[in-house]
RNA sequence: GGGUCGGUGCCCGAGUGGCCAAAGGGAACUGGCUGUAAACCAGUCGGCAUUGCCUACGGAGGUUCAAAUCCUUCCCGGCCCA
């Protein structure tokens, strides 16, 4: 077995850290717990939090003990982080709802019952800490002159929004979740994304001045992909690990869209892969591009980690039936993989095939398009193809349409799929409409 | 609390009585070229309807034939003063 931080580094995975030397001596001397904390600030995690949960994994697998925290108590106040504006509170109910979400997901990534690994709320302990006991306990190691320094701080101290107290207030909590782990737990390493570096370091910095107690901060690159957009958004959209914000299968067809740029980062910080199995898919990938194996690897290796290995293997073989060729010639059976897997619509009632149907709000059911004006844009455009073909913008649906009586394939642009089911209610059916 | 400046479409940002659904940029979408990639070129980018209507420029009122643009008031923020 490699040494850890090695292949961490290996990785891209480490972007700054306090000393690297003690850290690495400490975790040579035996098993070191540490901490990952996403907060419930949406009703599911995405693709972004997925680095820090698979660093929990790679701990474990080196036989460290992973907590994996869920913010119920910080994301009531809203970390000002990397953000320009302040954010909007949740209400009790939805962040309630929300930590039970990202405890769930957390606990598909990491094996959390493992002897020694912890799943915890910050609310649990949050929750009753008094105002005073907060103002005498952890307050008075902290000066102000600090955290203003802090360049998240500073940004908005500097922009026309302000920063609000709650806000402000944000990185002493998080300070005193890990005294509070280090305490309890006996945590000694924090991890989290370069954004959280500041509050990595507030915390540090109260166990020292509190307990005084050496503990170590680890963070990695904030990701953005080969284009300098931030990671974690496919056109725009979050990818999010609820399957319900995002299909299996669109899950699937984000990582297979990955530049070629970006591949052998993504397979060495996304996948469990050893580095030498990521460096030989890198390397066969660059033999022939334009099979994309490279993609085709990571994307079922991340689907598998996160919908699992039958989810993954659906989604890839409806990727299959509609890159592969020719969609009229697709068998029965794949085309209803294809139809579990792409969001779909059914007719209305009083839509008949004999007499024609029209396309456009059919597009818009189908979410290949965002309203009526929208799917007559696309359909002026070339942009709609019905079963393969090219759609001209006054093409209607007819009976012919149905491949094996029962389904109608629709395309927007080069990759977009949907399918209308002529044989199903469609109550029953309707998969639209995630939030952003 | 006082003064002052500001709140524009997904984001940034012009516009300061009609020619404004609102310049420009970014993002996004489609087409072309490709490899379900990148880069590049072209088009689109509030909604409904096929050249007309509706909804929009922080909220609510008002002035006017006509307001994102003027007035009143409320909410939110920056800066200065207390």
């Amino acid at each position: 077995m490699p040494d850890l931080l090695d292949d961490l580094d290996r990785r891209g995975l480490i972007h700054d850290s306090t000393d690297r030397a003690s850290l690495g001596a400490r975790m040579a001397e035996g098993p070191i717990t540490l901490y990952y904390g996403c907060d419930p600030t949406a009703p599911s995690l995405h693709i972004g939090n997925l680095i820090g949960l698979l660093l929990l994994g790679r701990f474990q697998d080196a036989g460290h003990r992973p907590i994996a925290l869920a913010g119920g108590a910080t994301g009531m106040v809203g970390d000002p982080s990397g953000r320009s504006e302040e954010r909007n509170l949740l209400d009790d109910a939805a962040l309630t709802a929300n930590v039970a979400v990202i405890k769930e997901q957390m606990g598909r990534i990491v094996d959390l019952d493992a002897p020694g690994a912890a799943l915890v709320d910050n609310r649990d302990w949050t929750g009753r800490l008094t105002l005073l006991e907060f103002l005498r306990d952890v307050g008075k190691h902290v000066t102000v002159n600090q955290m203003l320094a802090r360049e998240s701080v500073k940004a908005r101290l500097e922009s026309e929004h302000g920063i609000s107290f709650t806000e402000f207030s944000y990185m002493l909590l998080q300070a005193n979740d890990y005294l509070w782990l280090h305490d309890h737990h006996a945590c000694d390493l924090q991890i989290g994304g370069s954004d959280q570096w500041g509050n990595i370091l507030a915390g540090i910095d109260l166990v020292r001045r509190v307990r005084s107690d050496t503990v170590h901060g680890l963070c990695w690159p904030l990701l953005t992909a080969a284009d300098g957009t931030k990671l974690g958004k496919t056109t725009g959209a979050r990818v999010w690990l609820d399957a319900r914000l995002t299909s299996p299968y669109a899950f699937f067809q984000h990582w297979m869209r990955t530049d070629d740029a970006d591949l052998r980062r993504f397979l060495a910080q996304f996948t469990r892969l050893p580095m030498e199995e990521v460096e030989a898919a890198v390397a066969a990938h660059e033999e022939a591009p334009q099979r994309r194996l490279g993609q085709r690897a990571l994307a079922e290796h991340v689907t598998t980690l996160v919908h699992g290995v039958a989810e993954a293997n659906a989604a890839g073989e409806a990727a299959g039936v509609l890159f592969g060729g020719d969609p009229r010639q697709a068998s029965a059976a794949a085309l209803a993989v294809v139809a579990q897997e792409v969001p779909g619509t059914s007719l209305e009632a009083g839509e008949a095939l004999s007499g024609g149907v029209e396309l456009a709000p059919v597009l818009v059911r189908a979410g290949l398009a965002a309203s009526l004006s929208d799917a007559r844009r696309q359909l002026q455009h070339q942009g709609i193809a019905v079963n393969g073909a090219k759609a001209a913008p006054d093409r209607q649906l007819g009976p012919d349409d149905l491949l094996h009586g029962r389904w109608v394939l629709l395309r927007k642009g080069k990759r977009d799929w949907a399918v209308v089911d002529a044989g199903r209610s469609r109550a029953a059916h309707d998969s639209v409409g995630p939030p952003s």
